[in-house]
DNA sequence: AATGAATGAGCCTTCATTCAT
DNA sequence: CATGAATGAAGGCTCATTCAT
């Protein structure tokens, strides 16, 4: 553990007034390419879009470093805005969340996407290493994602949907090849995912990269099919 | 007195104080048994053990439902006392924390203990089980204060180190027998026991005891030997 | 997302957080005139700094009359502002007790300088005269933070170490003038001056200016070189 | 000064529901000898006022040391009582300081009596050296009590009355005999005397006892007749 | 008469959110 | 669009006071 006290946590502040729709917000307009029609509009949005990453990027670092209880003001300050930005482009802290979690969802499920392609029977396992794998930084931020108990499957079901089928293709063609154990579920995999990672978490953030890998072993060891 | 108020004053708020040695906080009195001595004594007692408990018990239930944040005077307020009094049994929010956490650790040793008379070699499989399956309460609580970063081997030394060395026991066991993969190391397996709880968390609440068993008992078979 | 609300989390208020550095809050920035440079960043600054002076102001009005115990939020009502924008300007009540008496130190020092100049060997006693009869309301403050240990030496070293010389350099020139006895040093003259405070204040803020001004007079004398 | 941080406050708790009148209440009832008429009770009485003399004691102490601030707890914790038993003898806080307040007084009420009853007509300056030296403990208490607006003329007129008198019987055989400069009014004095326990204190407790005694006597001095 | 547990108002501080510039 | 000052609702904690034992 890396600070004897505090770490993950959101406050909790119940907004009170602005809980309103998240719509029209700038935020919320698909991020497709194709807006960028005519200059002196791209000319801004270029810039918008750097801070907006710069702040997505910071957020996830200091999730993951010190939970969630990270004010947005310090997330602003290290992100060299203002914190009026930071609510432009994330209008709620929630939204903030979410879209760190999107963000690394998606790599996930480019992955994936990637994988199946393939014929490796054994697909499966080379994501999941690849996932368990993917850093205690994200690790930290799901875990803590998951202790607030911010779901992803309500919150962006799109992005959590998109996973669960990447997910479900290779274990579907595992279990065809017979590369896992039968009785598993892609609602028991992904459980154990999590399991995976808050393990891996819990074993400390100095623990080796070995240890680690050790643990994301015995985990996938037991889903392999059962000796009869 | 000129007015018929107060003058001036302040109110001596020292920021941090709370950090201060909590020695002779009654909470931190050794719970001696010898204190039984004369019933109107013990009567006191009595009454304010039953508040501490409640508190305790109240905590609990919150904590996992709604998570490490809810407010002391939530907590205070369900569980019929004032703020003063919750702060009289735990000084501080942490202590609270730690609190619940040690009282919930303390059943596991005992069980732990217990289990080390047995002859069983496969003794540590009961145990785990039985940790794994302590709940979805529990669970909630443990993932919680995981995720917090609030880590019992710092702040309950000993207790932490009895329930390692409860496990150590078992686990020596278990290994001289053969019942266990020969590369598993406590730490591991107190890491997994952790992800356990996070997977079978991440199923859900509403998910069926059957469900949470099958996803602990995917994890001990990583457990075990690996078959040549 | 589970549950329309919020989850697992806790505040994260780290008792004694307040005590972390202060350094980059806006207040602690050295007030460089320099910032005077564009328009626009000027007005904004004059905003946030009338707001800044009318809490000062209103502190230091209430500090003298009901103590050091007034509530910050008594404060911030006052001054028409919310407790928030109390924070932003002075972190900490001591930092507003800190910013007061620098505040009217500084009158002083600049007093001292200027009649540093000039060539009265009797200067000091024009400026210990005008220290003493600065009024009931700084009286007030002065004695306020002295009876709560308030050290001004310790909270503001340099604003201190200022008063402190060129309370000695008067001094020393009046002792080369023989304008005052010879055994008075620095130190007990600022003792005195301390006294003088809580003396006029003691007489009652009812007092006349005349009584008040009689009271220093008498202190005054004391300090004149004895008739042998 | 001892501390860096805080000190004399007092917190300016606005009772709320119990601010009646603490007539007949046994701390009030006078502490006449006569009320020993019939054993048990005289046992129990003499207990009592132990526990009294203990908590005025330790009152005094820490208020001298740490401000008004203290809490009654921390009182009656180092006077090996109960929260409840300081409350019986003391009603509110006020009645506390009142307490101490007076009992200092009392003292110098004697010691104005027995020096009336001498021919010397330097007697005032002897009591006032006295009152002066009476310790750093005193003076801390009376500075606390100033700042905090506690006026003893208000909150107990019989014992205020009584030493003004006696003052003024001394000033008035002073100016008599031409020993203290012939402006000096009674208020004026007690007013100084006040100034110089400011003084003496200001000066720091770590201060010698020739210094503060030179304090003293620079406002001593002041007193005397102007030289023509 | 003493104890000490309980109360609850209030304090200082934090921070998500809004809004003037 | 960005900035950063302002807001204001909590939150954790303290402590004078009350009351059951």
């Amino acid at each position: 553990m890396r600070r004897p006290g505090y770490g993950s946590e959101h406050t909790g502040r119940r907004p009170g007034y602005a809980r309103a729709d998240m719509s029209n917000h700038p935020s919320e307009r698909a991020p497709t390419k194709s807006s960028a029609a005519h200059g002196s509009d791209r000319e801004l949005r270029a810039d918008a879009r750097r801070n907006r990453e710069r702040v997505l990027q910071i957020a996830q670092q200091l999730f993951a470093r010190d939970g969630l209880g990270v004010s947005l003001d310090e997330i602003a300050r290290r992100a060299g805005v203002g914190p009026g930005t930071v609510h432009r482009h994330f209008p709620t802290k929630e939204a903030l969340y979410l879209a760190v979690a999107t963000d690394q969802i998606e790599q996930l499920v480019e992955e994936a996407k990637a994988l199946a392609t393939t014929d490796d029977p054994a697909a499966l396992f080379t994501l999941l290493s690849r996932m368990m794998a993917s850093g205690a930084e994200n690790a930290a931020v799901k875990s803590a994602l998951a202790a607030a108990e911010f779901d992803l499957r309500t919150a962006a079901p799109d992005v959590a949907a998109d996973l669960t089928r990447g997910v479900t293709d290779l274990l579907d063609r595992a279990h065809a090849a017979g590369a896992v154990r039968h009785d598993l579920t892609v609602e028991e995999l992904m459980a154990l995912v999590a399991g995976a990672f808050a393990a891996i978490r819990h074993a400390g953030a100095e623990t080796s990269h070995e240890r680690s890998a050790h643990i994301a072993q015995i985990i996938l060891d037991g889903l392999r099919p059962r000796p009869r």
